[in-house]
DNA sequence: AAGCCGGGGAG
DNA sequence: CTCCCAGGCTT
């Protein structure tokens, strides 16, 4: 099934030819500094480039080293990651740029074992920074590359089995030239970016034609094989945008869930669109708290916010209070006031930002 | 191996 | 709508 004709050398000279001619001039390309290859490396997972570049020079601007980083609160961290979505990433680069300025004075890990067991940084993150910044001849496997090779050679095995990653990876490694391996990491890539490309890939013009296993078989639509994802689920939120005078109070989302590390309004969660009016009244009393009334405002329409896994429907309940909460209260449901100034500093999920943006 | 974790853009 | 994206961690 596979094709056994192609000389490992043909693959990599194609590629390498290709490049230079077809290259996007994107900054993270200019430097060798590890830190700078594995920021833009961490941001671009599962992230497009044309999303995730003004947060690299945002980020690269606030925080110019490791030590810089290791330096900085977590959450003015996510704030500069506000957006960008898999925040995970953000706190596990934080707590690795701790960790090397604390236990290797600042310096990066050289090898691509080394940089393996660093926390967030997995095996395509490390092959990239390895090759990259230090020359180390191993493969990249990310989504691109799967779907190249995958063409090219005729695999059919399905690219989200974690199982596939072997394959995969033993015919990457088996054409990477020890020579040039940042340059055949960053050519393969690109080439799956612009040339190879999921959907309507430009085999008219494509320099490895007549090699495709997939383009000589009439199946270049079918490759690469990958079973679909499970369907998202629902969830429906109801949020107490609770308020006093000029102050509105906010909470950390600490529980094992979304969003962890960001700040949301006081939630209510339900498995139907609308909050109960008896559930409403019971959130409110537990509150202790006297409304204003008079500007008390029906709950606004639904904002709806797709994640990968999680569909969610949020309506926000605008509560103007005649008296801040009790220290209890707030002890209990983790809220604080906050002013509009310090809203906006503080690290929030995408829906939340859009809803201050235009309420608040 | 499967589930979890954001958000945006293209078609 | 569906699919994809320079993935990694937890269970």
């Amino acid at each position: 099934m596979a094709n056994q004709t192609l000389q490992p050398s043909f693959l990599a000279a194609a590629l390498l030819a290709w490049y230079p001619r077809h290259q996007r001039d994107l900054p993270w390309r200019h430097t060798r500094d590890p830190y700078a290859i594995w920021l833009s490396e961490v941001i671009l997972q599962q992230t497009r480039v044309a999303q995730g570049l003004p947060y690299y020079e945002t980020f690269l601007a606030a925080y110019p080293t490791v030590q810089a980083l290791a330096a900085a609160p977590e959450a003015e961290v996510l704030r500069y990651w506000q957006g960008l979505g898999y925040y995970s990433r953000a706190r596990n680069m934080h707590r690795t740029a701790q960790q090397v300025v604390a236990e290797n004075g600042g310096k990066f890990p050289g090898t691509y074992a080394e940089l393996l067991k660093l926390r967030g940084i997995g095996p395509y993150t490390a092959a990239a920074i390895a090759s990259f910044a230090f020359d180390e001849a191993v493969a990249v496997l990310d989504g691109n590359v799967y779907r190249v090779l995958a063409r090219i050679f005729g695999l059919h095995s399905d690219i989200a089995a974690p199982s596939s990653r072997k394959e995969f990876q033993a015919v990457a490694d088996q054409h990477i030239p020890a020579s040039v391996p940042a340059d055949f990491n960053q050519a393969i890539m690109e080439f799956g970016a612009i040339q190879c490309t999921p959907a309507k890939p430009d085999c008219l013009f494509c320099p490895l034609q007549a090699s495709c296993w997939a383009f000589q078989h009439g199946q270049v639509a079918l490759l690469p094989v990958k079973s679909k994802a499970k369907k998202a689920r629902t969830r429906y939120f109801h949020y107490f945008v609770l308020r006093h005078n000029d102050q509105v109070y906010l909470r950390e989302r600490r529980e094992k869930d979304i969003w962890q590390g960001l700040y949301d309004f006081a939630l209510a969660e339900t498995d139907t669109p609308e909050l109960p009016a008896d559930e409403l009244v019971r959130h409110l009393d537990a509150l202790g708290a006297q409304f204003d009334t008079s500007q008390a405002a029906e709950p606004s329409a639904a904002y709806r916010h797709v994640l990968s896994h999680q569909k969610l429907e949020a309506r926000f309940h605008d509560l103007p209070l005649t008296q801040p909460l009790s220290a209890t209260v707030l002890r209990d449901l983790g809220l604080r006031a906050y002013s509009a100034t310090q809203v906006e500093a503080l690290p929030k999920p995408k829906l939340i930002a859009n809803y201050v943006e235009q309420n608040l």
